[in-house]
DNA sequence: CTGAAAGCGCTAACAA
DNA sequence: TTGTTAGCGCTTTCAG
């Protein structure tokens, strides 16, 4: 644990100019640079970063801010600010939501608060109006990923033209029986992104001249859980079943495959099945879906943090548009004859 | 962003006095206390965390060390730790070692070195020597979970007793012809983890005079996928196959269900199976398990650290035995006739 | 129980 | 390019 004067006395400069060649901002000449490198790898010297913060008024710490840990999304989202803040030498700290609305408070109106971070990432976080104030009066950059959180830039995907992408995907195999499993009006948390997702399914419907039979549509809760009891109640329904399924994300999809499969039909011979993710187990399962990239987003939403975090940059950068991809897997095929 | 000195002036008091009242450690008369804290709530006065950890030494932060982010068991434990340490008022930052090497010996080397964490929590990691000894020379207090690092106060569970206890609960239904899935030989992530369930799955065999045959033995890497396939391969052995399975994780135990589903086999009926987490999915798919509690596991490990923390503890706190559990659900049953 | 004052370890003007 | 110096905002002796 030595300080920054035991390096500046070995290296035989002042502490000024370790402060200077180390954080390498500043003009150091290059000898006076590699001799205090010297002197700070010798003494295995490590700024204190509570001490540099203090003085510089900049911490190197993002906090990250998410409302579940233990879902694919999220946690990918996570892996990739983690892995960009790390290659930026940014520390991240993470505040989880998923617990009571005590827990959610205090993060907002303490923890946050604390002049620990620089800037917060808020992933697919539905914020009040105070709790974005109080992101303000933080003035912090701010940067959403996945829905658009008023007066907050987001990196969001398009919902609409994902979910248009998978019901056209299965209209051009033919399909006129599509059903769609979908989030559940609670699911507000996913800013509208359900009924983004929704809409763009009947969107397509409608541009090929089908319906949107509202029989067609069955809530869940995006889980493998919900989209397997969903699918259960379109595929039995005696009123003769849909040949496809358009699901809202993949863990429903899978659902619905499982649900097919117990009802003994056949995928895709018998029915259809697209997601949108590609999750980790999709491919296992053979699911076509429209992919996302979680990773990439949340890295995305660090280089655009680091941007603006710059001393140079004047304007907040845009936020490009964020990729999607269908994958065609062996879930979907021309219907039943 | 208002000051100590403001909060001071506005309680007419000095800013000793406001620190004392708002740490709360010392005493301090009531009426100054409700003063001060008035006052404070007045202004939104919240502590500068840097200020205050530069001049007490105390961060109130501790560092979470993971091997992967996007997996249950990691998320799930990671989630306990993160609401345990919110009640504290602790933050949370997160280094995830699963990019390349060179990003887990900057974690090392750099990160955790920065006087910003009063703790680490390292979970499921095979620390190297020298990594255990550069935490060491931070003087901070470690702990670690799921697996012994030497050295390291760790919260472990008995994999070897798990394990016998899921092998025994297939054995008092009459099985005899025991299969088992567990980690292959690379899982050294896990610290014998594997080692120490295969242990236990045979100590259970011996102990009922049944063979420990090694052809019962199937390698895989702890997801759905890798079960699956090794599934595949122990109910398709020509030579007979066994009446039931013990994976030493539900992914691997569920991607057996599926493998033996593709195989036309019937489950319980024809092969039962057993694995070892609670995962989120176990229930869904009606198997049999041996819970483990990782939310638990991770509020735990914050106990511990919290009472050490504590200027008035001693001694180390000691590790309780984790605690596990039996859950017998719809994926077991007595063998075929 | 409370106030005054000396730092915690670093950075950023300002000079030289 | 480098050194000097004054803080950053709080906590903690040490007195009173």
């Amino acid at each position: 644990m030595a300080g920054i004067e035991e390096v500046a006395r070995l290296a035989g400069v002042s502490t000024a100019t370790v402060s200077r060649a180390l954080s390498g901002n500043v003009h150091v000449s290059p000898a006076t640079r590699s001799k205090v490198e010297a002197a700070a790898l010798e003494l295995d010297y490590v700024v204190s970063s509570n001490a540099s913060s203090l003085a510089s008024g900049r911490t190197r710490n993002i906090a990250v801010v998410v409302p579940f840990l233990a879902r694919w999304f999220f946690s990918s989202v996570l892996e990739g600010v983690q892995s960009a803040l790390l290659r930026h030498g940014y520390d991240l700290t993470l505040y989880n939501l998923s617990g009571d609305a005590d827990e959610r408070h205090s993060v907002f109106e303490h923890f946050l608060l604390r002049q620990r971070v620089d800037a917060v990432i808020a992933i697919s976080l539905e914020l009040t109006e105070a709790e974005v104030k109080r992101l303000h009066t933080l003035a912090k950059p701010l940067v959403g990923i996945g829905g658009p959180i008023s007066g907050v830039r987001t990196l969001s995907i398009d919902d609409t033209l994902i979910a248009r992408l998978a019901t056209e995907h299965l209209i051009s195999l033919g399909h006129t029986e599509i059903a769609h499993i979908g989030g559940s009006p609670e699911f507000d948390l996913d800013f509208h992104m359900s009924t983004n997702r929704r809409l763009g399914y009947e969107s397509a419907l409608e541009a090929a001249g089908l319906a949107a039979d509202p029989a067609s549509f069955a809530p869940a809760d995006f889980t493998i859980h919900g989209g397997y009891h969903a699918a259960k109640q379109l595929l039995g329904a005696p009123q003769g079943r849909p040949t496809a399924v358009f699901a809202s994300s993949d863990e429903m999809a899978i659902g619905a495959i499982l649900a097919a499969r117990d009802l003994g039909l056949v995928v895709p011979r018998d029915v259809s099945i697209v997601g949108v993710d590609d999750h980790d187990l999709s491919d296992f399962f053979g699911l076509t879906t429209v992919a996302q990239f979680p990773r990439g987003q949340g890295e995305m939403a660090v280089e655009i943090l680091m941007e603006e975090l710059k001393p140079t940059t004047e304007a907040a950068p845009a936020a490009p548009a964020l990729p999607y991809e269908l994958i065609v897997r062996s879930s979907t095929a021309v219907p039943p004859a």
